[in-house]
DNA sequence: CCCACTGGTTACAATGAGGTCACAATCGGT
DNA sequence: ACCGATTGTGACCTCATTGTAACCAGTGGG
C-alpha cells in the first residue's frame, strides 16, 4: 500500500510519514501542491493525504485535479476551527479529515479505515460462467450483460448450486438439500415450483427455457454457453 | 464524563481541577506520575490531562503506560518554548497539548473538542463518499451540498455505519450491533424506527429512498453516486 | 387403452419483514 | 423538578416470499 502525504510543515510531514511506514505502509512524500501532483503521477498512490493549507496550491485544487485523475481517496489535514474548509474540502471530494493536531493513533485508525473502505469498493467479484453471473452480496443476477434481476434467497441458492456444475446435470434430490437443508427431502412440489418461479424472472421464454433447463431423469441444469 | 488531571504543581492543579468540574465534569486528581497511573486504573477516566514535568516518573512515561492500557484520550501540559516535547509527546501517542499558562475557556475548549473527537474516532470510519458528507463534530449530515441537516446520535451512528460500506449492503443484524450494541440484537423494530426517522430527514421523498434503500434480504444500503 | 409417473401451471394460504402510526419512557439541559 | 428532544415499544397494514394443494399435459409400460 503506498500513500502519498503533502504538507508545507515538514516537522507534520516528517511525524505522519514516520507513523505510517511504521505502520508498514510505503509513503511517499510531497511538500507543496505541484509537487504533490507530479507525485501522484508518478507513484500513483493508493491513499492521498493532504494539507489545505500549503503555499501556492491549495489542497483544495491538488484534491480537484486528483478527483478529476480517479477514484483514489483523499483524506485532508485541516486547523483547528476551519469550518468552512472543511465543509468545501468534503464538497470537493474528499473522503475523510483530521483535524490538527491529531494523534498518530488516530491518523492509522482513519487511513486503515479509508483503504478497507475503498478495496470494499472494489471487491464486487461476481461467480460467474459463461453468460451468467451472480452478485452473491446484493442478490442479483446478470444474463449476457443485461439488467440486474433481483433474486430471493432461495432463488439464489438454487442458482449457486447450479453455476457451480454449469452444463451438467444436477440431482433434483441433492438441489432439495442443497437448497433447503434436509428438511424438503423428497418434496419436489418446492424444487418444482422454485424452478417455475425463477424461469419466470430469468428466461425470456418460461415456456421453452434456455438456462434453466431440465434434465431427464429428475434434475435440473443451467446451460451457460 | 471523568477527568483524570495529574501536575505536581498543586495551585495549578486545583485550578484546572476546579474549572473542569465547574463545567460539569467529575474530576479526579494526582500530584504525581505513580499517583497518576494509580488513579487511572482505579478511575478509568474518559480524558487525562498530564502535565510533562513531574518529579519522578514523566509525564511520557505515564502517557506511554496508559496508552498501552486502551485508548483513552490524552492531554499534555507543556511550558512554553518546549517544542521538542511536544513532537516527542504526540509521538507517544497524546492526542492534544496546551503550552502553559492557559485560560480556563482554553482548557475547556480543548477538553470538550478531544472528548467529542474520542467518541468520533471509535468508529474510525470515514466521513464522506459521493454526494453525502458527515459532520461528525456537529452531527450534521450535508446532501449533495444542501443545506446541513442535524442529526441525533444514533442517526449519526446509523449513517456512519452504511457510509463506510456506501453501495453496499450492510446487514441488519450487524448494523443493530454497531449502533446500539449486543443490547438491541435481534431487536429489528429499533432499526425500523430509525431507518424511518432518518428517511424523514434526509430524503426528498422518503416513500421512495433514493439514499437510504432497503436491501432484501435483512439489509440497507446507502447508495451515494 | 389405461394408468402411474413426472414435470409444468395456477391458485391460494401462511409466514415474515418492512413501513407507519401512536404513545410511553428516558435523557439532557435549564 | 420541569420541559422538549430523543429514543423505545407495541400495534397495525402491506407486500414479498414461501409453502401447499389441485389440476393439466406428456410419456412409457402393461
Amino acid at each position: 500500500m503506498k500513500i502519498l502525504v503533502a504538507d508545507d510543515d515538514l516537522d507534520l510531514l516528517g511525524l505522519v510519514a514516520y507513523s505510517l511506514s511504521q505502520a508498514g505502509y510505503l509513503v511517499v512524500k510531497a511538500s507543496d501542491g505541484p509537487g504533490a501532483l507530479a507525485m501522484f503521477d508518478a507513484e500513483a498512490p493508493n491513499l492521498v493525504i493532504l494539507d489545505i493549507n500549503m503555499p501556492g496550491t491549495s489542497g483544495f485544487e491538488v484534491c480537484t485535479a486528483i478527483r478529476a485523475r480517479g477514484d483514489v481517496p483523499v483524506m485532508m489535514l485541516t486547523a483547528r476551527g476551519e469550518e468552512q474548509d472543511l465543509v468545501r474540502a468534503l464538497e470537493l471530494g474528499a473522503d475523510d479529515y483530521l483535524t490538527k493536531p491529531f494523534s498518530p493513533k488516530t491518523l492509522l485508525a482513519r487511513v486503515k479505515a479509508l483503504l478497507r473502505r475503498a478495496s470494499a469498493d472494489r471487491a464486487q467479484a461476481p461467480v460467474a460462467a459463461g453468460r451468467v453471473s451472480l452478485d452473491l452480496e446484493n442478490h442479483h443476477v446478470r444474463i449476457a450483460g443485461g439488467e440486474p434481476i433481483a433474486l430471493t434467497k432461495l432463488e439464489l441458492r438454487l442458482l449457486q448450486m447450479l453455476l457451480a456444475q454449469a452444463g451438467r446435470a444436477v440431482n433434483s434430490d441433492r438441489l432439495l438439500v442443497q437448497v433447503w437443508g434436509h428438511r424438503g427431502s423428497g418434496d419436489r412440489q418446492l424444487l418444482k415450483q422454485l424452478v417455475h418461479r425463477l424461469r419466470h424472472k430469468i428466461e425470456a421464454n418460461p415456456a421453452v427455457p434456455q438456462l434453466l433447463q431440465t434434465a431427464p431423469p429428475s434434475g435440473y441444469k443451467l446451460v451457460v454457453d
